[in-house]
RNA sequence: GUGGGUGUGGCCUAAUUGGUUAAGGCACCUGGUUGUGGCCCAGGCGAUUGCGGGUUCGAGUCCCGUCACUCACCCCA
């Protein structure tokens, strides 16, 4: 048993995994860039603050999940539970509003989450984040949804199906509450402990209630999309025209309610089977009051997150073979010390002509086992050096596919292996 | 935070149900070939059975605690 293991929540990337990441995290790029964003790289810590005013206490990310800490100088900070907040403090602190607007911004990193772990679930987890500011035009909305769909699709997952909802504004949403707070204490004898809560604190909440005494309320409650404003309806409709447009397939679904309160307008996941219990693949909308609220101009703002553990999940599920990762196709084997350091002089010309080699370590090993080394590494060509060839002034070269060797002169031997690897 | 399941070399599994020194396969290393890989053969390295305590003449096996993993609730990425 080893001595140490990692925290609980965290996760090894072994080099067998890395063609999975490397994979995601390229496809993620190229997309973001094809669109015209760019990327932005913000501390994986901020103030407490940062979060827990833009995110919003009563939320089960900052009540709960934070990883909160005081550095040596007393500030109190947090580790990012997502990207967002910071985002828009970066966007705020270096003026980026005064940039061409909007800003197309792209993230790819680590975030933290204090939650029990659990199949999908990780207390690290990475994220690829995108958030267009500075634009209230519902084609935004629109290009960050196309964007994740983009991904999953470019990834070989199928189905693809958003849940998409609009949680309104400022104006429209005050006298939804009241509707669903009127409505609910009708019922109020039965409904949940939780409920009872949320309708205080965080009234929209009570419409994802899993509890089963909740349901059959739930099924009756008003829908908020009933009670948007004019703008908040018009917005919300160009979005679903758009969507239809370009035939990115979604559902209504009335109690798509995100956990973190800067969402206004759009909100909207993307759900699979396949990961334990947990079903979201991303998640995100609008948020146009967040920028104000953290000390910045007015700004419109609308992101997505996308939990990239949960994509390699699926790719495994789905069997999608992400493409083998590259290693060198030469393998130099001596004998004696002599040829060793010719091999040595042969690895640095070879490497500083661009071709990957790898180099025999370990004093005085036969010929057989660098040979089986060779062959787990899968090479193209081992180099033999020994006295005979070094006399000759010529290297065997052994192909190990199909086991025949040629003489190659040394002179020639990195044009030689370069020519054909 | 709550509940269920699991924990034996790096990985997978066994141990006559409480009975000597914890067994095998994979992987790894060496040799069979004084300079030739994959297949085969032989040998070797590697475990205080997650950790701590208890019951017992005796614990990998039973009990308690703890840690970890895992699944679910909850929340979401």
């Amino acid at each position: 048993m080893p001595s140490y293991q990692r925290p609980p929540g965290t996760l090894d990337i072994l080099p067998a995994d890395q063609p999975y990441w490397s994979r995601v995290r390229s496809h993620a790029k190229h997309l973001a860039e094809l669109a015209g964003f760019e990327r932005l790289d913000t501390p994986m810590f901020e103030a407490t603050e940062v979060f827990a005013r833009g995110i919003g206490q009563g939320t089960d990310v900052v009540d709960k999940e934070m990883y909160t800490f005081l550095d040596k100088g007393g500030r109190d900070l947090t580790l990012r539970p997502e990207f967002t907040a910071g985002v828009v403090r970066a966007y705020i602190e270096n003026g980026l509003y005064v940039e061409v607007k909007p800003q197309k911004l792209y993230s790819i990193g680590p975030t933290f989450r204090y939650d029990r772990p659990q199949a999908g679930r990780y207390r690290q987890f990475t994220q690829f984040n995108a958030e267009i500011l500075g634009e209230e035009d519902p084609a935004a909305d629109l290009e960050i949804m196309t964007l994740v769909w983009d991904l999953y699709a470019g990834l070989g997952f199928r189905d693809l199906e958003f849940q998409l909802n609009s949680t309104g504004c400022p104006r429209c949403r005050p006298p939804y509450v009241e509707a669903l707070r009127a409505y609910y204490e009708e019922h109020e004898a039965q409904i949940c402990e939780d409920c009872q809560r949320r309708l205080e604190q965080s009234p929209l909440r009570v419409l994802d209630c899993k509890e089963e005494t909740c349901q059959p309320i739930l099924e009756k409650a008003p829908h908020i999309v009933d009670f948007l404003c004019d703008e908040c309806a018009e917005h919300f409709a160009s979005l679903r025209e758009y969507l239809e447009l370009l035939n990115r397939r979604y559902t209504l679904n009335h109690r798509l309610v995100r956990g973190l309160d800067y969402y206004t307008k759009t909100v909207f996941e993307v759900w699979a089977s396949g990961i334990g219990a947990q079903s979201a693949l991303c998640g995100g909308g609008r948020y146009d009051g967040l920028a104000e609220l953290l000390g910045g101009p007015e700004t419109p703002g609308v992101g997505v997150g996308v939990g990239l553990e949960r994509i390699v999940i699926m790719m495994k599920e789905l069997g999608v073979e992400p493409p083998a990762p590259r290693t060198p196709e030469v393998f130099l084997a001596y004998l004696g010390e002599e040829p060793r350091k010719k091999s040595l002089h042969l690895m640095d010309e070879l490497r500083r002509t661009d071709v990957g080699v790898y180099f025999a370590m370990g004093r005085e090993r036969g010929l057989r086992s660098q040979l089986r080394e060779a062959d787990k590494r899968a090479v193209r060509y081992t180099v033999i050096l020994g006295e005979d060839e070094l006399q000759s002034g010529k290297a065997t070269v052994r192909d190990m596919t199909s086991g025949d060797q040629v003489d190659v002169d040394l002179t020639l031997l990195v044009t030689w292996l370069r020519e054909r690897v």
